[in-house]
DNA sequence: TTCAAATTGCTAGTTTAGCTAGCGATATCC
DNA sequence: GGATATCGCTAGCTAAACTAGCAATTTGAA
């Protein structure tokens, strides 16, 4: 059987050795999720949620159980039964909406904050020293590079 | 509450800029192995297992249950389940070992690497075609970057 | 060489976390 | 103002993980 991705030229050789390290990577990261869910003592659903809301709140925005059933891309029955494991474990409150009565919003705790960057945090540093390692000109490159594969892959 | 990364140098600002381009590259590939589990009408672990056999295969390397239970950590019973289901759905046959009679080879069929690559082909594609935009130098960076990720968040 | 310990993949039974269907409360649109 | 849509929820079902433990086989130490 040929490789589908078996290469030719030379660019067609960095072509594929990029798409292998990205396998690479991407298996990386699954597995770098899976060890902060046993740390964490969570599921794997249930430590993506709280990495959406983190990021949504650094960005300003308030979340509802609806957008964390389409970032998850569950029902909202399973994301009722969600949330309702990260409220009793003490990561979430239900806040009401303030102008839909109907609606509710979803809230970190500081605590959960807190342990999420404390188990995040050795990690955190782990990527950065690598980063370190490349120049301004190179990370924006790579930046970039992520960011159009991120667009063609998940347009949203 | 500060953020842990926030950013003061131009350097902080550009590692930020890769870190929160690896978080929406991440969620973004997850996207898309949600679409291929979707469209191939398979779970998310089934899938797993498939691409980790494919990789494997393309090494030329055979692969037992225990190996497929370790990559995608989980026990060996419930790696029988998956790999009845992958027997099951005609994806994959078990062989015996050579020369250890207590142990199995998991094998790939033929329709299964090619319903696998009809699926996956136009992402790679995708893929591909974000990559082509990139210089060999640049994508020497990216892929090196990567790799250092890669092995700097599991070591293995 | 022999026999205890370890390993492989499996079965049985349990638990977790998804799913669909459908409901009451509220909001929105003619 | 009344039909229709949306929000989050409950109830009940199912898929796929888990632990415990087994027979067959291999490995390693006395």
């Amino acid at each position: 059987m040929t490789q589908p991705w078996s290469a030719q030229t030379p660019h067609d050789r960095a072509v594929m050795e990029v798409l292998h390290a990205i396998r690479a990577f991407t298996d990386a990261m699954d597995r770098m999720h899976g060890g902060m869910k046993d740390d964490m003592d969570m599921n794997a659903t249930d430590l993506a949620a709280l990495r959406m809301l983190i990021v949504r709140e650094g960005r300003g925005e308030a979340v509802s159980p609806h957008q964390v059933a389409d970032h998850l891309r569950i029902s909202t029955a399973s994301t009722t039964k969600l949330l309702d494991r990260l409220t009793a474990s003490g990561h979430i409150e239900r806040r009401p909406h303030p102008s839909d009565r109907r609606a509710r919003v979803v809230v970190l705790t500081d605590e959960s904050r807190a342990t999420f960057f404390r188990h995040f945090g050795e990690r955190l540093g782990q990527m950065r020293s690598v980063a370190d390692r490349y120049s301004d000109d190179e990370l924006a490159v790579i930046a970039r590079f992520l960011s159009g594969m991120s667009e063609t892959l998940d347009p949203r």
